[in-house]
DNA sequence: TGCTAAACTAACGTTGACGTAAGAATGAAG
DNA sequence: CTTCATTCTTACGTCAACGTTAGTTTAGCA
């Protein structure tokens, strides 16, 4: 177990931004705990705030959308909870089916945005290629 | 010449955020209009904010960022103004060789922002596999 | 058991990126 | 020349995403 100063570092975020997010329920948060008393995280928070911050940077995502996306997280976690202690392999089936979507929609945000940097990419070259080729015509 | 109406409505911005992007020194801004007179733009500021939206949504720059290019940008323009102006082939060729590295810096850019985006879609693939492996064993 | 660095809560402050309201001025059309 | 939608400037308002005190409290250690 872990404080939040080492989370911090580990992750290049602040103590505040952490209990920031925390405030506004973006983090599952250590729920057992008594008011006053020192959050204690994990290798797993550390983990799971880099891949939030990254998904919000990549992505552009405000904190509110995140949050959308944190949901679907969390509830897969509960599934993933829930797959353990299942017994009868019909239930477990049920539960991979119902995880699948929440990583598809993330697939499908990411190939969205790389679409569009690809078509950018594509007229910056081609925009170079219009000034070298403007170049070999006056050296010629 | 156009308006801030219409400038607005072709690019999907407001009036008030093309004064603000002025305000801030983010449009080479006409420089020739005595105050309270209407702005005066053309066809080629639509396009020149339309993609200066793009580069901030797309790689998330703030607007200070995004001065940072912008000035490159207009060094560029001043430097198109020179070349059509110049009469030497040595000097023409010297301007070409002061536009391409903004437009390299560019690509560079956004090429970065393509790897960070091509690793985290690996990641989700990845993921998505391991759920699908396991729905194929229980299904076995 | 006492010390001190680090963490806690509560509350106000700040910064970027605009929104909005008010009143005056512009400029294309009739 | 009048009309009137649009634009102008000025200035205060707002919202997200934290930063920054201030005054306590906790917890690892000598």
């Amino acid at each position: 177990m872990i404080r939040i100063g080492e989370v911090a570092e580990r992750t290049g975020l602040t103590p505040r931004t952490i209990r920031y997010y925390e405030e506004i329920g973006l983090l599952p948060g250590p729920p057992e705990r008594r008011k006053g008393e020192h959050r204690a995280y994990d290798d797993d928070d550390v983990e799971r705030l880099s891949e939030l911050t990254r998904l919000r940077d990549l992505l552009n995502l405000s904190l509110e959308e995140l949050k959308q996306l944190v949901e679907a997280e969390e509830a897969r976690a509960a599934i993933r909870k829930q797959f353990r202690e299942s017994d009868s392999d019909a239930e477990r089936l049920q539960l991979l089916d119902l995880a699948l979507p929440h990583v598809e929609t993330q697939i499908g945000l990411v190939r969205r945005r790389m679409e569009e940097l690809k078509r950018l990419e594509a007229e910056l070259v081609e925009k170079r290629k219009s000034i070298l080729a403007r170049k070999r015509e006056l050296a010629s």
